[in-house]
DNA sequence: AGCACGCCGACT
DNA sequence: GTCGGCGTGCTC
């Protein structure tokens, strides 16, 4: 008697068995199945074929066997249940995740080919004796697992490194996975790839519809494609003849998905090159604390470049100190000054601010009241340009009030910084050159930061604000001043990773200035002059920075010398989600080995109506740390929830 | 998660 | 009388 073990994406642990078919039709794991659940059809996953079922009375048979051959593969279905249990997650949907979402439907396969631009094809550069021993130490890995922490600085020639390692992947017949981060997945990184490698690349953009990204995931699957960049789920793309595994701008935050399964593409992507049983190159000119603790304990191979390409010159970096200056609308005249003669000088500027619209707060100066969303209990940021007050966490919108609604003067005013703002005061200045603004207010529509980067790229004197978007991935060789604003929010936050992911941001941004021959000049605006770790990061560099941060979290006992998990739950009670959390931590708190923390407000208490709180788990041991939260997902399973909604996180980046 | 069943209050 | 609220239980 065959009875076929199903995977059915359903927030449920186990399996369901199946009785076959019938005779005829050949079942192999990895194959989709639609099977009858309860009242539905659902498409399943076929993951094993056993002789016996518990529930042999209950038996119904498989409506239909979807495929000829499986989606997913011995390896992929290897990974699938590691991410199972790693993520606690259930196996169904985790099989369910890692396929483009056509084939999570019962379509049956049809492949069609994709027509490729032929275009002329670029050739390799020359490379330095860094790069050289970079490439050999990657290539003598072939066909064996082997992590390698690549750390090079801004214009180190990277890149390069990667395609001379394609192409000896692609002349061993194998094929390369690249993952980038969401924002640098821009035509420009692919057309670099693509002129290296005519007709041999594809890339898994945002703009693709479902149909071609099923077309690519097939054509890698039939190895007709050598080299597949895309962003985190890409991870996922099937390969026929695995060969390697790029992750660029490792330390990159995009990694980490932050729902559902919340896996990090970077940390599969290492497991996956072990099961595939080949090498995995994790590059970044600042990389996490994570990577370079395993590369200190000899787990990944450190890899340096320290050597700048066509003797481009390290940017200057100048403090100013904000105490007691006057702002003009948060710049210091310092900064002005400068901004001045850079664009005297025909060269452009750049000035970062992590935060659109126009101010994160909008108060009335007689009363004191504060535009908050209700859902969420934060604070409205207001945008002038659409006379908004948008909450940035639920995406709630209100007019904003003419008079105070709480006191009915007139008083409402706008206080801190957002890029709308500096915008307006940098035009006010210079009125005579361009002062364009780059965030995702501005580049909202199609093709709208492409021809933002072709008016850069006139290179004509001209002034730029940006978020986030603007730190990595462009190049602008007439930027030769960069601003940072506001870098405070790094020093105080709860987050006790926002030093390092400021130290991450100064160094990229930096990164941005005098690419080109031109020296460049970093100027950052602080209240903090002093502060310890930023003169470390801006007199000796990255690396010891990383080096004093990792000191820190190992005497404080934080990751990446612990582990840590969150339990969050959510509910419109907020009691109800407290007493949960608290009864759960009573009834789990006696592992020794395992700490809980909380329950405290997750990192945002309240959003969208819903109040959400968390339990910390940390712990030294991996392994026990897991144990507990199979046993608690167990537990938690076992009952009946009605209002509560939890999920654990594994692994967590956005902690309080 | 869905989906059904079942038990209560309030409507044409 | 019946429509619909959601608390509870089950899915091989």
């Amino acid at each position: 008697m065959r009875i076929i073990q199903v995977a059915v994406p359903v927030p449920l642990k186990q399996f369901f068995d199946y009785l076959p078919l019938d005779e005829e039709h050949e079942l192999v794991p990895g194959m989709r199945v639609l099977v009858s659940f309860g009242r539905r059809k659902l498409v399943g996953f076929v993951w094993d074929i056993k002789s016996q079922s518990k529930f042999h009375d209950k038996l119904k048979p498989i409506l239909s066997v979807i495929d000829n051959e499986p989606v997913l593969d011995k390896k992929l279905l290897q990974l699938c249940e590691w991410l199972s249990s790693y993520y606690h997650y259930p196996i169904g949907e985790v099989c369910a995740t890692v396929l483009p979402n056509l084939l999570r439907q019962d379509k049956s396969l049809k492949k069609k080919l994709i027509v490729e631009d032929k275009k002329n094809q670029t050739t390799s550069l020359k490379l330095n004796a860094e790069q050289t021993f970079a490439v050999e130490k990657i290539t003598a890995a072939f066909n064996q697992f082997q992590t390698f922490l690549l750390e090079g600085v801004t214009a180190s020639g990277k890149t390069e490194v990667y395609l001379q390692v394609i192409e000896k992947i692609i002349a061993a017949n194998q094929q390369a996975l690249v993952l980038v981060p969401e924002i640098s997945l821009t035509p420009q990184t692919v057309k670099r790839f693509a002129e290296r490698f005519p007709g041999r690349c594809a890339a898994l953009h945002s703009g693709l519809t479902e149909r071609e990204r099923l077309q690519i995931w097939f054509a890698t699957k039939n190895n007709e494609i050598d080299i597949i960049i895309g962003t985190r789920s890409a991870i996922f793309t099937p390969l026929a003849k695995p060969g390697i595994i790029i992750i660029d701008e490792e330390h990159d935050l995009s990694f980490k998905q932050q729902d559902g399964l919340r896996y990090s593409a970077r940390d599969v992507a290492v497991r996956r090159g072990q099961f595939e049983n080949i090498p995995v190159v994790l590059a970044s000119a600042t990389p996490s604390l994570e990577s370079l603790n395993n590369a200190e304990n000899k787990r990944y191979v450190h890899l340096q470049l320290t050597q700048r390409a066509n003797q481009v010159a390290l940017p200057h970096f100048k403090v100013i100190d904000l105490r007691h200056q006057y702002l003009e609308h948060g710049l210091s005249n310092e900064l002005i000054k400068k901004i001045k003669t850079h664009l005297e000088n025909n060269q452009q500027a750049l000035l970062f601010l992590n935060r659109r619209g126009y101010a994160p707060v909008l108060m009335c100066h007689q009363c004191g009241w504060i535009g908050k969303c209700t859902r969420c209990e934060l604070p409205f940021t207001y945008h002038q340009e659409k006379n908004n007050l948008i909450c940035h966490h639920c995406e709630k919108t209100m007019k904003k009030p003419s008079v105070c609604p709480a006191c009915k003067q007139a008083g409402i005013t706008p206080v801190g910084m957002g890029t709308e703002r500096v915008e307006e005061t940098l035009k006010n200045y210079f009125p005579e050159v361009d002062v364009v603004r780059v965030d995702r207010d501005s580049t909202r529509k199609k093709n709208q930061l492409q021809e933002i980067l072709d008016l850069v790229n006139t290179g004509k004197p001209m002034i730029l604000i940006g978020t986030q978007m603007l730190a990595k991935g462009h190049h602008f060789p007439k930027v030769t001043l960069v601003g940072i604003v506001n870098p405070d929010q790094g020093f105080f936050s709860s987050d006790f990773r926002a030093m390092e992911r400021m130290g991450q941001l100064i160094t990229q941004v930096a990164g941005r200035a005098g690419r080109d021959k031109q020296k460049g000049e970093v100027v950052i605006q602080t209240h903090q002059p002093e502060h310890p770790l930023l003169v470390t990061l801006l007199k000796q560099g990255y690396s010891v920075f990383a080096q004093a941060l990792l000191k820190e979290r190992q005497l404080c006992y934080l990751p990446p010398f612990v582990f840590f998990a969150l339990l969050r739950a959510e509910a419109y009670d907020q009691q109800q989600v407290e007493n949960f959390l608290q009864a759960l931590k009573e009834k789990f708190s006696r592992v020794s080995e395992v700490n809980l923390l909380g329950p405290v407000n997750a990192p945002m208490a309240k959003k969208a109506g819903k109040y959400r709180m968390q339990i910390l788990f940390s712990s030294r041991a991996r392994k026990t740390l897991h144990e507990l939260l199979s046993e608690i997902e167990n537990y938690l399973s076992e009952r009946k929830l009605s209002k509560i909604r939890w999920s654990i996180d594994v692994d967590p980046q956005d902690m309080f």
